[in-house]
RNA sequence: GGUCCCAUAGCUCAGCUGGAUAGAGCGACUGCCUUCUAAGCAGUAGGUCGGAAGUUCGAAUCUUCCUGGGAUCACCA
């Protein structure tokens, strides 16, 4: 059983005997202890003085009696104020420890029954993936694991926007001064290829807009009369009509988009299990606002357009269906989201989608809660803050972006100039050290783009990023390649560890009882990562225990250890937590190399 | 203008449903490799938790107002 619950039931027990109290758990607050004090538990009884009449030392100290009298846990108590520190048994804690380490599956929960969809990624097809695609990809794909590892029947999603006016942007641009290129014949990603093009593009457009403007023109008359945005436009007419040399344009540099991010996202270990392409449900969900206009829940007016007003949920009047019958956005998402229900019957579906999208998903869930759909309740948006760059905010009309693909290559190089300087891999063969390197440098990314809580905007700079110390994936890599080298050298020697069982006498060292206590968390913290939809919290939980390890590590000694059963505990105390750090270090995507 | 989000050390971030003297990392300074990987460990310096009220025995945390930053309110997606 978990310590705390352990605990709670004994103070639970301690309540009714003292004070005749029944209190729930909820009712008292059980909290770590404070590092200057001793103990690992601190009851805080402010909140019970009330209750039981006493002052709060008085109930800490009655308290702290007859747990130590009553309960096998206490080793000793201490009470400050109204806070009772308890210092549990030794016994406990290795009783605690043996039972997690012999549990091949701690941390990870039964199947729950539930199907949740996470949908993420949703690239359009006209530009290469950038960094803020990179910490959409990582916020989904780590979510997704986290929540396969409390239990849910996971499937992740990806939405592809390969149609509407910005791929028929550079269609156009293609088609003026293309000249018949192809990735083949550039040696160039296919997405970046029709990037290329897409920013040609909106530079002749906007040399047309300012000819047009030194001729006299209005500048928004100009935007829109701009002869190549009218090309555009005209493509888009024809594409919906099913032109088929337009198709087949579209057809030819959708495909070398999706080339280009396949390779992108098989470097990056992002998979999905279902691709959905906006081409193909972006007329969906006019039925569904029909239905609703039917059931009186939406409103036409005289123009043939349909509204919903959400007013009286605090949002505004929002279009449905435009005037000539066509989707717009949310048209499409309620549509998406009715065929994903059909798809999967799950019981969640999760959006990892921008915050600048706050306002959409929060009207896409009003309209669903209106018309009384069977999901109305299981939708989430995982909304994540803008990434800005040292420089200010990426603009990719002004070339500030941070591409990808680059910037995954300069991490890797990085990790590797690094390593070259560090010298301790001079007997890697060429492909070992290069899997090393990709490890290290793709590591460093996806920890430093997910150690901040989701919500937050986040600040990249490419310095920071870079770096190998301190608050960062390569620390905790390092920690767990520690590990493996003492773990290997004690095999070398000999020394079994494994199967050994523990004694329960010895003195407990506080740093080994500190890095039992993080252990036990382990369950909760996925918990709390898998309800608060938080991979920052697995981040951070990870660096909290190569922390814990590396002061371990540091302060006492493991191979040259003379008592036996304090070497045992301490290899057992090894094993597990590189088990533990490589596990959740998976569920963040990040791998752990054996060497560094 | 309405709505939503954010504000903690010089910088980047933690801080759980209110609890003890607000914590890490980077940067700066000082120690520690004849013993398990120094991509490490230990220590010093650095704070009016944006501001003001309120609720409370107790507020970085909850409420209100204000300031600053961002997003959004398209017959775009």
């Amino acid at each position: 059983m978990p310590m705390n619950l352990m605990l709670q039931e004994a103070i639970q027990q301690a309540l009714k005997a003292l004070f005749k109290l029944d209190l729930s758990q909820e009712a008292f607050l059980l909290q770590p202890t404070r590092k200057e004090f001793e103990g690992t538990h601190t009851l805080v009884t402010f909140t019970l003085a009330k209750a039981c009449q006493q002052s709060p030392e008085a109930v800490a100290t009655q308290l702290g009696t007859w747990l130590q009298k009553n309960t096998t846990l206490i080793e000793s108590f201490h009470t400050v104020k109204g806070f009772l520190n308890l210092q549990l048994k030794d016994a406990i804690w290795l009783q605690q420890f043996h039972d997690i380490y012999h549990d091949p599956h701690f941390g990870c929960c039964k199947p729950n029954g539930q199907k949740i969809v996470v949908e993420y990624s949703s690239p359009n097809t006209n530009k290469p993936l950038h960094l803020g695609h990179l910490r959409n990809n990582f916020l989904g794909h780590a979510i997704s694991n986290i929540l396969q590892a409390v239990g849910y029947d996971v499937y992740k999603v990806n939405l592809v926007n390969d149609r509407g006016i910005h791929i028929c942007k550079s269609m156009v641009a293609y088609q003026h001064w293309g000249n018949g290129e192809t990735p083949q014949s550039s040696d160039l990603k296919g997405d970046h290829l029709v990037g290329k093009y897409y920013v040609l593009f909106d530079k002749a457009y906007k040399e047309q807009v300012t000819a047009l403007i030194a001729g006299g023109t209005s500048s928004e008359e100009a935007a829109q009369q701009a002869p190549l945005l009218q090309e555009a436009q005209g493509l888009l007419v024809r594409w919906e009509a099913g032109d088929k040399s337009v198709r087949d344009l579209w057809h030819t540099m959708n495909a070398w988009v999706y080339a280009g991010f396949e390779v992108t996202y098989q470097q990056l270990g992002i998979t999905f299990d279902k691709t959905y392409y906006e081409s193909d449900t972006y007329h969906l969900g006019k039925q569904i606002v029909q239905e609703g206009l039917a059931e009186g829940v939406f409103y036409a007016k005289q123009d043939g357009s349909i509204w919903v007003d959400l007013t009286p949920e605090g949002l505004d009047n929002k279009l449905l269906l435009r005037t000539n019958g066509t989707s717009v956005y949310i048209t499409q998402d309620l549509g998406t989201v009715a065929l994903r229900h059909t798809d999967f019957q799950a019981d969640k579906m999760v959006y990892v989608v921008g915050n600048e999208q706050d306002y959409h998903f929060k009207v896409l869930a009003s309209i669903i809660h209106r018309l009384g759909l069977p999901y109305a309740a299981g939708i989430h948006h995982l909304s994540y803050g803008m990434v800005d760059l040292p420089s200010g905010k990426m603009k990719s009309r002004e070339g500030t972006v941070v591409d990808a693909d680059e910037l995954i290559a300069e991490m890797i190089q990085t990790a590797e100039a690094h390593t070259h300087m560090l010298g301790k891999i001079e007997d890697f063969s060429a492909a070992e050290a290069q899997q090393l390197y990709r490890t290290l440098g793709l590591g460093a990314l996806k920890y430093f783009l997910l150690r901040v809580d989701a919500q937050k905007r986040l600040l990249f700079d490419p310095q920071a990023s870079i770096d190998f110390k301190g608050d960062t994936g390569t620390f905790i890599q390092y920690t767990y390649a520690r590990i493996q080298s003492v773990l290997h050298k004690a095999q070398a020697q000999g020394l079994s560890y494994r199967d050994v069982p523990l004694s329960h006498d010895i003195a407990l060292h506080p740093l080994a009882r500190d890095l039992i206590v993080l252990l036990t968390a382990c369950p909760e913290k996925l918990q709390e990562a898998a309800n608060t939809y938080a991979p920052s919290v697995i981040a951070q939980y990870a660096l909290d225990l190569a922390k814990g390890y590396n002061k371990l590590y540091a302060t006492l000694p493991i191979l040259t250890e003379a008592n036996h059963a304090q070497q045992v505990l301490r290899l057992q105390l090894s094993d597990l937590l590189a088990r533990t750090l490589q596990r959740i270090l998976h569920l963040l995507g990040i791998d752990t190399p054996h060497r560094m």
